[in-house]
DNA sequence: ATGGGTCTGTACGCTATCGAACATAAGGCG
DNA sequence: CGCCTTATGTTCGATAGCGTACAGACCCAT
């Protein structure tokens, strides 16, 4: 949970950097500070624009709704395969949901300025940073359709393997209120699913530590996904809805 | 529900369209070809790399999710308000998602080609394209953290306003049926819910055609909508989640 | 006008999840 | 060590939504 004795890790081990052709890489990576990352810290709140570019390496940010009534509840997971402070470069000056440190871990950071500087000169980057916006909106919308058709004890395997994906390790530090509060459910009900997850020797866990002991089977209590890919839970059907 | 009498709408009537400089849009206009689509048509497929971009001026169309058991659920609604067809200048052709016409009417399209030349001209256009792209993100994360908070009924007042909010007239043609679908619940559920409606005199209804009588009603219980805006169900509280 | 298809209404039992209140346990810190 | 905080476990009743099955109503076409 301390990182502050880990190693700076690379910034290509942030897997958009990584796929950077050799001439934008080292034009970028001058620019590019390293930034530890507390858990809890607010990476952008709605409404303000923001002041950098975040690309995790071993962090994980989640990406929040606010609601009204004060709840929110989380509609995608960025960690090393993504970036975030999207709306920097996609003109929209305000962002409509909160980026906080959900897992603390380091990024590498970029200035505002000298994101819009490599988007106006439309090359690679831009092509980068563009395409991982459309994955995103891919994790978005599979979050709203995941969430319809699915038991808690799904939504807590799904959400698991979110973070497991974007981690070296089998040893997620989240607390079940918290996952209560991603998942937009309940404290209990997260404690009942962590009961039977555990009691089938899917996990271990205690007091906000979860080590996962059995990857596989946590995919297989997701519901099928079909070939390890961004959208497990997808499908190509082709038959539209109205028949 | 049959629109082949209808006048022919101007492609300003879609608002992305007509927000565009002069310089741009005289350029772009030639290009345009309109297009009536009819309800149930299907714009884009999971997996294949659409063929146009589309800016609807009268029609409505829906993006959805499909389940690999199925199902589908809406994640979008797109109108005079934006247009189908992201992946194509995001650089991702394939789209993780279907686009069906959902309430029949003209669109005015553009072929591939011609969006990606614009797109390499870095000007306002792309500009315009990015900021709708944005735009979308927040509304398929408002559906994803409204899902999980509201009632059928709930859901159902804020479906009925977004195709509201995209068509000039009070009517609309959907059976509970379709709705339920979109909705991703049960038809009972919508019956139950639309009888409420009805009997409290916000909407009237009919095999099909539900007449809006009492739009602020509808609003109303939504649940709090602050402001009129894009992001209804959005507040600007500052609280992370972690406390 | 009659029959068939489609849309809408109703009823029943069932389950997951909720809301609230409280009990136990595990660590941190004095 | 012992207290206090935080995390987890348990219970109970309430309820919204589900699955299934079927009945009525409306529209259209023969």
């Amino acid at each position: 949970m301390n990182t502050s004795t880990l190693p700076a890790p690379h910034p290509r081990d942030n897997q958009l950097l990584a796929g950077l052709p050799e001439a934008e890489w080292s034009r970028w990576a001058p620019y590019l500070e390293l930034v530890e990352l507390p858990q809890g810290q607010v990476l952008s709140e709605s409404g303000r624009p923001a002041a950098y570019v975040y690309f995790p390496t071993t962090a994980i940010v989640s990406l929040l709704y606010m609601t009204i009534n004060g709840g929110s509840s989380e509609f995608a997971v960025v960690g090393k395969d993504g970036l975030v402070g999207i709306s920097l470069f996609m003109g929209g000056n305000a962002t409509p949901s909160h980026a906080v440190v959900q897992s603390a871990g380091f990024a590498y950071r970029l200035r505002a300025q000298a994101v819009k500087e490599e988007v106006n000169r439309a090359g690679p980057v831009l092509v980068m940073l563009l395409r991982y916006t459309q994955d995103l909106i891919g994790q978005v919308a599979q979050t709203a359709a995941f969430t319809r058709y699915h038991s808690i004890e799904q939504l807590l395997c799904r959400r698991l393997l979110l973070s497991l994906d974007r981690l070296p390790s089998l040893a997620l530090f989240m607390t079940q209120e918290l996952l209560a509060n991603l998942l937009g459910v309940r404290r209990e009900g997260v404690t009942a699913a962590a009961l039977k997850l555990q009691q089938a020797g899917v996990i271990r866990y205690s007091r906000g530590r979860i080590d996962v002991l059995d990857r596989n089977l946590l995919e297989q209590r997701v519901g099928q996904r079909n070939g390890g890919n961004q959208h497990e839970f997808f499908s190509a059907r082709s038959t539209p809805l109205p028949a």
